[in-house]
DNA sequence: ATATGCTCGACTGTTGACAAAATATACAAG
DNA sequence: CTTGTATATTTTGTCAACAGTCGAGCATAT
């Protein structure tokens, strides 16, 4: 792999991990040297980001990390719970007992997860999720329910401190796993798409919990 | 705005218009000649699209237009399909005066451009789709709509040199913004992943329409 | 004291060149 | 005539440098 891959891999890591904080200034300089290689590899890489929209490229003036107004950021989870519903709709039709064994795996990771902390059930979390995406056997709608999740992790871990959260969504996993078992589709969607919908008091908690990013 | 930007949409336009063939080499050197700039700014239209998906990068073997098979193929429509659904749902949900009079007039655009030529249906359909995405009142959702439509788009012009589709696919426009208009939100998702989904004797148009992309 | 214009500095966008890698070609051997 | 190897060519990935542009800071005038 040549090094524009590598750093795009490496930058995107650490802004999805939060370690480079929304709205964060890109200096291509200053990431060249810290990297020790030319800002040619560092230009492809943050070229890459901006088409996939995790970074904003303002002609002239450089790339910072995207932070969303509000207004957008609510429709980018809408978005991502109407494409969980269609992976849902799609594993509930198709599902294999290869899927199957795998979606319980998955399940009794989460169980498992809530009796340390919170950390580790953000990460079974995670895994649970792309389990539901590869048991639609839509390749193409995998990877997009993949990216939009990525894009989306800065604010699912600012979510996370909410720890009653937790619970509740285990017991969402137990219903999306139930329905999708059963065969039931639009069950299985609507369970996937209430579970990833951000409204009432989750989406105050999640523009509270935003720092202002407005001059940044 | 400058030469990449201007590049990468001038390269994506010809590859959607289908002026670049599915599975055309991309030579940097060529297309820097022929464009009168140097290799760098083609080096980032072409990465911009890469990322895209639009075109396929293999690490020191160049770019060609993507040539998906037709397993992704048919996975990349039926994405589009839930998408659309989608966008048809909150569409139902939310409509307001404003919208209702676009979907009627973008309707009535298929109307008379069903009494012309093929090629100005497709424009109309094209906008008819917009406006039904833009309805949605998801800007987020939308975009997605609208760039996924744009890389299906080759195909989609295959797909209309069955003629006797005009018609019905006027018909089942009708019945979508029925639903839409009646506020039935099940039945415009319906309406819509039926009209875009590909199945039985149209994917075997659509196979059958492309050019065997193998060697290339 | 505030506002406006100018200059300087910093950063981006672009260029040409160099080096590494992969494929194609040519030659030789079986 | 076929096959394997070595060379050559083409093309990518990376680098250093240049030029153009935008913004910040300072000086000046009202």
């Amino acid at each position: 792999m040549n090094h524009a891959q590598r750093l795009r891999q490496r930058i995107e890591d650490e802004i999805v991990s939060g370690e480079l904080a929304l709205g964060a200034r890109l200096d291509e300089n200053q990431l060249a040297e810290r990297f020790g290689v030319s800002r040619t590899p560092i230009r492809e890489a943050l070229l890459q980001l901006a088409a996939t929209g995790l970074i904003q490229t303002k002609p002239r003036r450089g790339a910072i990390v995207s932070a969303p107004e509000p207004h957008l950021l609510l429709a980018m989870f809408e978005t991502m719970a109407e494409i969980e519903a269609a992976c849902g709709r799609l594993a509930a039709r198709r599902l294999v007992p290869e899927d199957a064994e795998a979606l319980q795996a998955a399940l009794a990771g989460c169980r498992a997860a809530i009796l340390t902390d919170a950390e580790s059930y953000y990460a079974e979390n995670y895994v649970f999720h792309t389990v539901v995406y590869r048991a639609s056997r839509n390749a193409f709608l995998a990877e997009q329910a993949l990216s939009l999740h990525r894009r989306l992790a800065p604010y699912r871990r600012l979510q996370l401190r909410a720890r009653q959260r937790l619970p509740q969504s285990l017991a969402e996993h137990e219903a999306i796993v139930a329905a999708i078992v059963a065969g039931d589709e639009a069950g299985a969607a609507e369970a996937l798409r209430s579970h990833v919908i951000v409204q009432g008091d989750r989406f105050t908690d999640l523009v509270a919990g935003l720092r202002a990013p407005s001059a940044a």
